[in-house]
DNA sequence: CGCGTTATGGTAACCGGTGTCATTAATCTT
DNA sequence: AAGATTAATGACACCGGTTACCATAACGCG
């Protein structure tokens, strides 16, 4: 306990220049700051950004002060003088919007109150002008930051011209370097893709289904490699193969699972199941197979990838995988902003499966 | 046709000084230009921005010089100097993550290339200190515009603030001021919601609907009172008017528009129609239909708003109102940006009924 | 007690542009 | 042609912070 200090109230207002100040209300600047707290602009500079050489007792008078007069340092004018802004720049060519505001909460869970600004900025992988758009923009900003979405994360070239602007950058992408391919030293936030879709095949195994038809991404995105390995190993463990005869190519989109769905499902001895690589192409089967007369999961059990806001609202509600996006992107901006902390280079996460009503036990048939 | 110059070649790189300069490989500033052009930095300043009082030579010279070294103003230098950043602030609590996106696309079609960049700041209204932090964003960055999304673009605290910060901004909203409310000042972007939905009311009708629900949104949001008065003009035109008994509010949410969808169905002399404020609740009437057992669109047409991606992938495909979001966001930035023009304060788009399956006609009925 | 060291604060220059105002060049009067 | 006006340009301070470097105060030691 402290004693009330026996001091003589004074009249505080009218003699304390702080309060005077306050009547003004203007912006504080860290001139104002130097006169009222009785020290150089330099030292108030120090204690901003926590420079050891300061007196505790100066430090807590002028952060007193600060408190007070709600000082806040001007983020164009340090940008200017440190040479980089206190802005995150999130760069991708993603279509899929629920991911991309995932990512963004994520990310902004991070940022949110630490005085760094997240800029978003989609670009088109197909202009030829790409990689000059996004140097003038990491350059010109100075971004202290960049987190790349996939698939750009994956596009060597961006990579490049990333590593040559010196910039820090976390890559967010499904694949674990493997020893084939020469290793990314960049930092990287990666989700067990491949995880979920040996799940996925579990489960499907489990309830009877030996036929399984799978509906795979383009191949050229590191994503769609990923789900097809974990698929195959989820076969493999219970002595099956992915059967070419009913897989096919789709674009991770609504459309061409759709497409992908009748090509399947008209096969001669047509699946029970079918895994799709993500939940687009999931709906897109599931509108095949009921134009086609079949019932979800009682004729065909389908599975699906990502946990769309889709999955849920479909009926019957889909069987899915679902990724942990707002935690990687909020693990993505930990790792641009604590940099100092020196984190793991490659942090992973797991994916789930989320079991709801369109798998069902394989329906029975005759065994020979 | 010209004729080649008759000049002597002489050798250009070692005389020249801008080959020099370029040899450097160093970024470019505003001093190097001037030096190279013989010029004041004043002056270049001048050509930057446009300044009226240049010869066309200096211009043209300067100009050339700026093109061949390439030189871009410092966004972070020009901001302090102009006491404003190149930076235009989009702030929503809106938990649409396909509206966010649109929304943020129209933006980016604008700002794309013009040296602006866009910063996302989705905020919390319950939070009692959201106006703070919104006050303390759009201060610190000295945004050069703001842009203001639904639901929290209709909150007078929020704009109140916005306007004592005296920061240029647009908000996008379903609502004409009316001539009961006070006269809202400020620029903003108009979508006809309800016209939208006197189509949808026109649709039902025409297809021989007379006993058609109606799943509201909160009454809170602007857009759910436009949605709600077009419905009922739109009605009314056919002299139908809304009917409380098979009326429910939801919450513009999936879950809630599956319990109005049930407690709607199941009224003794059920509704052959029912039109949803918005797509997640017409997608969670849907589920409620299919699980009494009810077919859509054979037993029960049903219409949403929004046009949501969820819209064209449910089977069977939603008839569902349409609003150019895009367009919205692009016009929005538009406003912002080239303010000089002083455009109109309040721009209008069209809604548009987008007919899918999921309405069909009413199925007949005796009428005694 | 004098001296070298270390902690702390001050000064000036700078980051890369802009505003103000004075100066010079170009054009207009009569 | 000389003076008045107007247009074009430049010098210099400034935006609000930073770093580099120097000056002073505090401290430890022989």
């Amino acid at each position: 306990m402290t004693l009330p200090p026996q001091t003589q109230p004074v009249k505080p207002s009218a003699a304390d220049p702080v309060e005077e100040f306050l009547k003004r209300r203007k912006k504080a600047t860290i001139n104002d700051v130097a006169a009222l707290a009785r020290v150089s602009k330099k030292t108030v500079s120090r204690i901003i950004n926590n420079s050891p050489s300061v007196r505790e007792e100066t430090r807590e008078a002028v952060n007193a002060i600060i408190a007070r007069i709600g000082f806040r340092p001007d983020p164009q004018a340090r940008g200017l003088a440190f040479r980089r802004s206190f802005l995150l720049g999130l760069i991708y060519d993603n279509p899929n919007a629920q991911y991309i505001v995932n990512m963004q909460m994520g990310i902004l869970d991070k940022v949110r109150g630490s005085g760094i600004e997240l800029v978003v900025h989609p670009c088109d992988k197909t202009s030829d002008s790409f990689l000059e758009e996004i140097r003038d923009f990491v350059e010109l900003q100075r971004l202290s930051g960049v987190i790349l979405l996939p698939p750009i994360a994956e596009n060597r070239q961006l990579i490049q011209v990333l590593e040559e602007l010196a910039v820090p950058f976390v890559r967010i992408t499904a694949r674990h370097g493997d020893d084939n391919s020469p290793p990314i030293k960049t930092s990287q936030v990666v989700s067990r893709d491949r995880m979920g879709c040996q799940q996925a095949a579990d489960h499907l195994v489990e309830l009877g289904h030996r036929r399984i038809g799978f509906i795979e991404g383009p191949h050229t995105y590191a994503s769609a490699k990923e789900r097809r390995q974990g698929f195959a190993e989820g076969l493999k463990a219970h002595g099956l193969d992915i059967d070419p005869a009913i897989t096919a190519e789709g674009a991770y989109s609504f459309e061409s699972g759709f497409e992908a769905g009748q090509k399947i499902l008209s096969q001669p001895d047509r699946p029970t199941a079918i895994f799709a690589s993500n939940d687009e192409m999931a709906i897109g089967a599931y509108k095949a197979a009921l134009q086609m007369g079949l019932s979800v999961p009682g004729d065909l059990s389908i599975i699906g990838f990502d946990d769309s806001p889709l999955a849920s609202r479909i009926y019957p509600a889909l069987t899915t995988v679902r990724l942990p996006i707002r935690d990687m992107g909020r693990t993505a901006a930990e790792t641009l902003i604590d940099q100092d902390n020196h984190r793991k280079h490659t942090m992973i996460f797991d994916a789930a499966l989320v079991v709801r009503d369109s798998t069902a036990p394989a329906p029975k048939t005759f065994k020979p």
